[in-house]
DNA sequence: ATGTTC
């Protein structure tokens, strides 16, 4: 069945697609993105609309493809009172997220490529990555409860930062429903040595120049201009968030059945919100959000110390301030307008970033004119971007937006098709160094795997889902 | 994404 194209950038799934569809399916794309989608991802959107309680719509972002039940990009919301919580409309990286640092230097300070290669190796020592790499610290059993249920504030108190960084944080850098006693001892077995540590696959750290700003007055806001030395962290959960996401999707099959859903897939697992399954699934989550945050300020910590190492200078001085830090995975409990009315619904981002507008009371003062930044990372040798949250997000997405650009060759097929040492070779070239843990990862991680980042933040910028502010390109890249 | 199928 052919969608029905609304406008340039939606296309509507039509509640006769399937049976069972409660509410209409929205994707934000535009006519090429459409056309390279295959029709699994449509069938994922149909079937994430037949659950309990979702409000609205059954969204996908224009980064959208295949997933765990959900579709990647997917958003959805459901109601607090009688809707579901989905451990697969998470994912499994729970609170995989992206952060952005400031600094006051610029592109010409690392012009001179030795001192570029300096810094890379400096952090490439400093903050461990690759599959299965161990963070620097060594948490006890009181510890990691304690990372569990106060994420950053804990990185704080032990001296990984300061007070001004919580404010540049999603939620603060802590879901305040985060109770450690419903993660498994597997799950924190595995997230003790892991914190502090970048992982491997798409995750990275990048050190970035602002290429071009498209809105001035938002970039002033956010502190941003052309030229400017960025550093750039994506990384989640690690190993925990990978061990609560599959210990609660086997608590929810039941769950599922215990409760009598419907699902049209069995990876839809869910329970009631409001249910003993439900409200454990939410703290569980939580205490992966929190760990994912703390992850992110713990390797801020490290960039920072690079830093002040290299250009013996300190991060102070460098103005290494975070601009912001999104999660990309992660479910929440938000106030949003549903026909008219404000309505507590619970949202699952995945694969999606949270896009509120101007004057929203959950985002830093300072953005409040603006709107909340958004952070959408690109492939290693094309570029980044650092967009707005508006109040069209609001109206239309639960205030909801793109993430990243999307794979489009798989790992296998790069790998056969790419190689590593020629990849790294080309982008030397143009300027840009890769530090990579493994052999495999920069063909893998080529740039002619990922789709075109600028359709992506051209689609969220045509639509109003999110304003693009600045580009920004890669100097430095490590990745796991 | 992930001690890449405890």
């Amino acid at each position: 069945m052919e969608l029905k194209k609304i406008n340039e950038n939606v296309w509507e799934l039509p509640e006769t697609y399937k049976q069972g569809m409660k509410v209409k399916g929205n994707i934000y794309l535009n006519d090429e993105l459409y056309e390279g989608l295959q029709k699994d991802v449509f069938e994922q959107i149909a079937n994430v609309a037949c659950l309990p309680g979702i409000q609205k719509y059954s969204l996908a972002m224009p980064d959208c493809h295949y997933g765990y039940g959900f579709c990647i990009g997917g958003v959805a919301a459901f109601d607090e009172r009688y809707g579901v919580i989905s451990p697969g409309g998470v994912g499994f990286d729970i609170n995989c997220g992206v952060r952005l640092i400031k600094t006051n230097l610029s592109k010409k300070d690392v012009e001179d490529k030795t001192k570029l290669k300096e810094l890379l190796n400096e952090i490439f020592t400093n903050v461990p990555s690759g599959l299965g790499s161990k963070g620097k610290i060594r948490l006890d059993n009181n510890q990691i409860d304690t990372v569990l249920e106060e994420g950053v504030e804990w990185a704080i108190k032990e001296g990984y930062g300061t007070k001004k960084d919580l404010e540049r944080i999603e939620e603060n850098g802590r879901m305040k429903e985060a109770d450690a006693s419903f993660v498994s001892e597997s799950a924190k077995k595995r997230g003790k040595p892991q914190l502090g540590s970048l992982g491997s696959g798409n995750h990275f750290l990048e050190i970035q120049y602002v290429d071009e700003i498209f809105n001035e007055e938002t970039a002033k806001v956010y502190g941003v201009e052309k030229d400017q030395l960025m550093i750039m962290v994506h990384t989640g959960s690690r190993g925990l968030g990978h061990q609560i996401c599959a210990d609660y999707l086997r608590r929810m099959e039941n769950a599922t059945k215990k409760y009598n859903i419907k699902i049209p897939d069995r990876q839809l697992a869910c329970a009631p919100i409001n249910s003993e399954e439900g409200e454990a699934y939410f703290k569980a989550m939580s205490c992966g959000a929190n760990y994912a945050w703390a992850n992110r300020q713990l390797i801020t910590h490290w960039v920072r110390e690079a830093f002040e190492k290299v250009f013996k200078n300190s991060y102070e001085n460098m103005g290494m301030e975070i601009v912001y830090d999104v999660a990309h995975n992660i479910a929440k409990k938000e106030t949003h307008i549903v026909d008219g009315k404000e309505k507590s619904v619970i949202v699952h981002r995945k694969g999606a970033t949270r896009a509120f507008g101007p004057n929203h009371s959950e985002i830093p003062e300072i953005y409040r004119p603006v709107g909340q930044p958004v952070i959408i990372p690109g492939d290693m040798g094309t570029a980044s971007y650092l967009l707005s949250g508006t109040e069209l997000a609001m109206e239309k997405t639960f205030g909801s937006t793109a993430h990243g650009a999307g794979r489009t060759l798989s790992r296998v097929k790069a790998l056969q098709m790419y190689k590593s040492s020629e990849v790294q070779e080309r982008l030397e070239k143009e300027g840009i160094l890769v530090m990579a843990d493994s052999k495999g990862v920069i063909a893998e991680e080529c740039p002619e795997a990922y789709k075109d980042i600028e359709a992506v933040a051209n689609v969220c910028d045509n639509s109003g889902i999110a304003l693009k502010v600045s580009r920004l390109k890669p100097l430095g890249v490590v990745k796991g």
